[in-house]
DNA sequence: TCGGGATGCTCAGTATGCTGACTAATGTGG
DNA sequence: CCACATTAGTCAGCATACTGAGCATCCCGA
């Protein structure tokens, strides 16, 4: 009895197991240049353009930091612009360029793709019961930070 | 029409926010000093003592390099032993501290408070099903990998 | 026994992701 | 209108995490 912890039953490290096993078939079925989270960042800026890292960060759920390091590797390679507010010295104006839409649609489509793959095991009901669940779950840890 | 997508609907998106939302609950309920992957470790070590890292980064789901800085950093705060193996000179033989030891029997009680918090939001039965279903998703995942 | 393949580890490089400190710009109350 | 608080962004520091390359060691067959 040396008193060690079924980890299956820890959400934490099941989650970063998901994670992980996400991010590896996201390599294989969807890109290798683009990861998940900047998929994230391009997808947000889809749906409101010309938004600040501030607006940006709240809308994908990362801090300003990682967001700043995010969009300066998605600025590097092209895909967006970062152009200094003129009525606001702070904010940085975010807008994707040409290719960056091109990009949104083309892992749009591969995403789905993905995410049929990678749902597989579970039927209808247990893909919608899993995604409720999870949100719940991260909603409510959400509202305790505020 | 954009063309945007909920992300809502991307379990990877919500694993991540999943995991963001346990290591923020982690960070005020278990540990600031201790992360959820290096208890993942030393609760290893608890259940098999004396393995190499190879066999720890299978127990725990991380890769060679992550579980070498993980274990290094454990070691440099006293908390395990990182012996070659004199039988097979390629081997780090691992062993905790009594220190080591102590903390797990410490945090296996704050972890199990923290996890009732964090699955606060369902009853039981949604609790076994998430746990259940995301553990389904992972294994099935790492099966296509092999 | 010896030579090549397999194995365990390390290291460099890169991408997330966080906190906390700092800077610059804006907004506000007196 | 000016001092002060607030806000957006940056930067340093740290911890996960991965890939791919390289190194030392072991193992196994000829």
């Amino acid at each position: 009895m040396g008193g060690a912890v079924d980890l299956n039953t820890h959400p934490g490290h099941l989650a970063r197991r998901l994670q992980q096993a996400h991010s590896l078939l996201w390599g294989a079925m969807v890109s290798e240049e683009t990861t998940s989270p900047q998929f994230a960042v391009v997808n947000a800026l889809i749906e409101k353009p010309e938004i600040d890292q501030r607006t940006l960060s709240e809308h994908v759920h990362l801090d300003r930091s990682t967001i700043a390091d995010l969009v300066a590797r998605l600025a590097r390679r092209g895909l967006l612009e970062r152009v200094r507010d003129p009525n606001d010295g702070r904010r940085n104006v975010l807008r994707l360029t040409e290719e960056g839409i091109r990009l949104h649609r083309k892992l749009v489509t591969r995403t789905a793709r993905m995410n049929r793959v990678f749902l597989a095991p579970l039927d209808e009901t247990e893909r919608e019961t899993l995604l409720r669940l999870i949100a719940r779950v991260a909603d409510a840890a959400e509202e305790l930070r505020a």
